[in-house]
DNA sequence: CCATGCTACTCATAAACATGACTAGTCACA
DNA sequence: TGTGACTAGTCATGTTTATGAGTAGCATGG
């Protein structure tokens, strides 16, 4: 029961349908959970059927119909019941520092260019961050909409995700640095 | 299928036993994977039919026989192809950062108490690290090793996990601050 | 001398997560 | 006028991951 609350999160400021939903999670709901349209619209009807969240119907002219999720109020509590858990350590779950690990038995330029890959990927994500951040936060200065906005939690968890990515960025060019290196003097036996 | 390489990349440098290797997953297995014992048995013996991996039964005195499995050739190959396979972004999945994304939400003192036990957690995980990395380069400085070392793989992905955990501690510890701000000036009111 | 904890596993089951395939109307663009 | 992309979903199935319970001998400490 881990995406559950994640959705309720999501839907906290404001309501959405699931295909909006589905669209924040795509983007990876500040980097820190992913998951399938179908695994939402799975999900949402289960919080439905549990009285945690109440959709409405939105009927529009042009487009088909859709159903807006809020949270209500055994939602509210369950999420409480939720933050007060004791949460499990968080874990990076990450294919590329798989194969890193194997780096000494495996083709080092397959690496190289998954290592670009990803670099730039990450650096997709601090620019989306930082526009997504500034647009939270206004005119404001961060530690000023910090004091005295409200709805920092998304402000909070998206600092989390930037920095996240940009220790990945950092990693991956540290990693590419090292790995040439070794290629290089390796070629010159 | 991702345990699975989690695990042969793990037994890259020398033989383990299902136990031995489960508490390195326990660790982590620096960070970016986690598992339950069962788990690992379960994927050694599906390994195992599938020729990825031999063991050796090994009868000792005083503890209970263990098999030592080592990657065979056919592993080594599995590996390269996952190498060579486009990886999925990494994500976080954790807990901790759906709470605060709640944070406006729900109750502070529990998010506090969580975000201070995480801290402490990152810190041990800092140490820890830090102490697998020197003890990984002997007296060599970290540039030396990575040039010249022979299985630099754990020492990489090792570098991720510090730099990780290291970012855990520094955003917990804002993630604290700001919320206890918060709770004085509303206390002024 | 008995409780606790460590080594070393197995078995069964449950929960969570991921995927492919499908419907069906609208819109923009060439 | 047809091609592809977007909105807004549903249904069924498969894979992966997680958990609880159990076995059994040896070691350690009070």
């Amino acid at each position: 029961m881990a995406l559950r609350h994640a959705v309720l999160a999501a839907l906290l400021d404001g309501e959405l349908s699931g295909y909006e939903l589905a669209k924040a999670f795509d983007v990876g709901v500040a980097n820190f959970w992913y998951a399938q349209p179908q695994q939402l619209y799975a999900e949402l009807t289960r919080l439905e059927k549990a009285g945690l969240v109440v959709g409405r119907e939105v009927v529009q002219e042009t487009r088909p119909t859709k159903r807006l999720f809020h949270v209500t109020d055994a939602g509210l509590a369950e999420l409480e019941d939720f933050a007060a858990a004791s949460a499990k350590p968080s874990f990076v779950r990450d294919d590329l520092l798989v194969k890193v690990r194997a780096a000494d038995h495996v083709d080092t330029a397959v690496l190289i260019e998954q290592l670009t890959e990803r670099a730039a990927f990450a650096q997709a994500k601090i620019d989306l961050f930082g526009k997504l951040l500034r647009s939270m936060r206004g005119d404001r200065t961060e530690d000023e909409f910090l004091r005295h906005g409200d709805r920092i939690g998304p402000y909070l968890t998206g600092l989390r995700g930037l920095s996240f990515e940009q220790g990945n960025r950092d990693w991956c060019a540290r990693t590419i640095t090292v790995l040439r290196e070794r290629q290089t003097v390796r070629a010159r036996h």
